[in-house]
RNA sequence: GCUGUGGUAGCUCAGUGGUAGAGCACUCCCUUGGUAAGGGAGAGGUCGAGAGUUCAAUCCUCUCUCACAGCACCA
């Protein structure tokens, strides 16, 4: 039998017989690491412990303190194990396909009744005794026609179907948790017992498509979490605690900024506190885009049909529009009109007017286009899909050349804001030309190598993401991430030739002839709507001073204090600070806690003792303790500190 | 849009085939209290909408609607 060499991670190497596998490597270094190890990384690949190396290359033994291996192991076999205690307690339930994703895994089983809650119960019980039981994991390889019999013969058409989806030539293997197989391409690890029992759980049931396909059938999909301990168990409940009390939907109430309601489903009521937030945040955008060369315009609400066959929302995205129609006097035949769900082809038009020469390019044309799209019911949630939102959207038409140094502008733009509002980081997507497209390769070649360029000198890398741009050009995606790690596509840029062509845009060059513009349909927030969710969100509800709705109450402790409370408020505002009283008969305790839940960064606290010396005791949400200082230096500090960042 | 689960007071939630309850919030009274809930009283609901079964429906059935979770969608 021939050698093979292999190399460990400290570099030195040792001779092996072709066919060794993991588990014998593991052994001949040192008993102990035999006895922990769960997989191996075989030339980066990871492997079972049982799998054969037949060539040279390096390894590294895993055990259960390498945490990616082991946790991808461990949810991996929780899906197999979860799908046998499915099918031992309801054998007449089809197995499908259960991937390791997020935390955990899910698996897709096709049953006619859905699993309730208490099956969950009733599963994990099972799952428990499978792990208990410390059943061997066993693996083969078999061959396409044995794979399929043994399928067609048990009557699991998903699975016959997913092997035949498999291309030719590859290996199948089997895997087996005690008498109980599945079709897996592993690892695995080397027997049941090896999964901690104390550290998963079954968080949910949902329906889900089989192949990810609307028009098949739908499957019945079971959650699961799970961790090599019950502690990490545990800090990720809790986490995922903390993140359902900062849903934005939840301090909407508490915070009194919005609220949706059935007559206007997708669409947000602004209550006065959440208003604020938003014009605020409008008022800085728009003083923003003045320095960044930007005109601004507003277009339409409600525009005839006629638009949107020229420009081809009409044929496109129709069923995501709202359809208008008027009966007008006289008219044998209603008016069709939509609401506008983009303001692209309304810009369009204003740029039309008129000549245009190439002296005028680029134009940056911005509106905070209020646009309505009729979204499916399911993708509605909270502000952050909603069917009526504003966008911050601008397009800047220009040439070809302008489209690079116009887009590294952009990105230099959108940078400074997000740092402004607090978010330091954010990755860059590319997506370029799609299966389906229009235009010639040549000129795809060009507009991708423009935007990545201008990534590039702007100072930033970008993703990949191949075949996911536009129909008619590539576009690059600006990804925030937020306070917990969660990641947000907010901003936008998209080359756009079409629609100039369907609109007839154009312009006279320096030759004196007429030419196409380009269109850049670009965004920073995205929408205010979801934007302020974001900030909501990652914030917890705890936004800068300067985006606070309420920003100061003055509570008065004694109500001998209440005329110098409503002075000191007088003079906050006088100062520009939002400040509001609070002179209510209750105790000071109450009003600390109340303001506090409500999230109002600055309380004052007002006694006789500051009335006399003309002072305010000032308490800073989740701090301890309070600061006495005077009225004056209190004004002077806080609306520093309230100015907006492009203001300092 | 699809599958599932829900909709009871402003909020969080109990509950029942004989037209409803708690805590907090709200109003009033007592209390003037120094940094996260002082005490008492009161008011407040067409039980998401419509239809059906029934002597009787908030409860059972159907349709619609909205919300939530996931899937699909996001030219």
């Amino acid at each position: 039998m021939s050698q093979i060499s292999l190399t460990f991670p400290d570099g030195n190497s040792r001779d092996y017989p072709a066919g060794v596998t993991a588990a014998e490597v593991a052994a001949s270094i040192a008993p102990s690491l035999a006895k922990n190890a769960i997989s191996a990384q075989v030339d980066g690949k990871h492997v079972d412990l049982q799998w054969p190396i037949t060539a040279s290359g390096t390894i590294s033994i895993n055990t259960m303190k390498d945490e990616g291996p082991a946790l991808e192991l461990i949810r991996h076999d929780l899906a197999h194990i979860m799908a046998r205690a499915v099918q031992e307690i309801w054998p007449d339930v089809k197995v499908t396909i259960g991937p390791v994703r997020d935390a955990g895994w899910f698996y897709d089983f096709d049953r006619a009744e859905p699993f309730t809650p208490e099956d969950l119960g009733q599963i994990e019980q099972k799952m428990k005794q499978i792990i208990a039981a410390r059943d061997a994991v066993k693996t083969e390889v078999w061959n396409r026609d044995r794979a399929v019999k043994y399928y067609e013969d048990r009557n699991e058409p998903f699975k016959v179907e997913l092997i035949n989806r498999i291309p030719e030539g590859e290996d199948l293997r089997m895997y087996w948790h005690g008498d109980w197989q599945d079709l897996c391409r592993g690892p695995h690890l080397q027997t049941t017992g090896q999964v901690p029992a104390d550290a998963f759980k079954l968080t949910h049931v949902a329906g889900a498509y089989w192949l990810g396909d609307a028009s098949r059938p739908m499957l019945q999909r079971i959650y699961g979490i799970a961790f090599r301990n019950r502690d990490d168990l545990k800090a990720h409940l809790t986490m995922l605690e903390e993140a359902a009390k900062r849903d934005h939907r939840k301090l909407g109430r508490e915070m009194d900024l919005f609220h949706m309601q059935e007559e206007a489903p997708g669409q947000v009521f602004w209550h006065p506190n959440g208003w604020t937030i938003y014009t605020t945040l409008q008022d800085y955008m728009r003083r923003q885009q003045r320095r960044g060369g930007y005109v601004e315009v507003n277009t339409p609400q409600v525009v005839n049909r006629k638009l949107w066959e020229a420009s081809g929302h009409w044929e496109n995205y129709q069923e995501h529009m709202f359809i208008v129609e008027v009966d007008e006097d006289h008219a044998r035949e209603k008016t069709v009109n939509a609401l506008k769900p983009m303001n692209c082809p309304c810009h369009v038009q204003i740029f039309n007017v008129g000549l245009k020469s190439y002296r005028d390019l680029p134009l940056r044309m911005a509106e905070f286009g209020s646009c309505n799209r009729y979204e499916p019911s399911g993708a509605l949630h909270g502000i952050m899909r909603v069917r009526g939102f504003t966008q911050d959207d601008a397009h800047i038409f220009c040439t070809e050349d302008q489209i690079e140094p116009e887009t590294k502008k952009f990105i230099e733009f959108l940078s400074m804001i997000y740092k402004d509002l607090g978010f330091e980081e954010f990755r860059v997507k590319l997506s370029t030309r799609p299966d389906h497209r229009i235009g010639s390769e040549e000129s795809w070649d060009i507009v991708e190598g423009a935007l990545a360029a201008a990534v590039t000198k702007a100072g930033y890398s970008y993703e990949l993401s191949p075949g996911e741009g536009a129909f008619y050009g590539p576009k690059l995606e600006f990804v925030l991430r937020d306070a917990i790690g969660r990641d947000w596509q907010c901003g936008t840029l998209q080359v756009d030739p079409n629609l100039p062509e369907r609109l007839d845009a154009n312009y006279i060059g320096e030759d004196g002839a007429k030419h196409r513009p380009y269109m850049l349909h670009r965004a920073v927030l995205g929408s205010f709507e979801r934007f302020i969710g974001i900030l909501l969100e990652s914030s917890a509800g705890k936004l800068p001073l300067w985006l606070t709705p309420r920003q100061v109450v003055v509570a008065s402790i004694v109500s001998d204090a209440d005329d110098y409370v409503h002075e000191v408020v007088q003079t906050l505002r006088q100062a520009g600070l939002r400040a509001e009283a609070d002179t209510r008969n209750e105790k000071i305790n109450y009003k600390v806690r109340e303001h506090s839940v409500g999230k109002v960064p600055v309380i004052m606290a007002i006694g006789m003792k500051e009335v006399a010396e003309r002072t305010v005791s000032i308490r800073r949400l989740d701090q301890q303790g309070s600061r006495t200082i005077s009225l004056d230096e209190a004004v002077e500090t806080l609306s520093k500190e309230a100015t907006a960042p492009d203001q300092r």
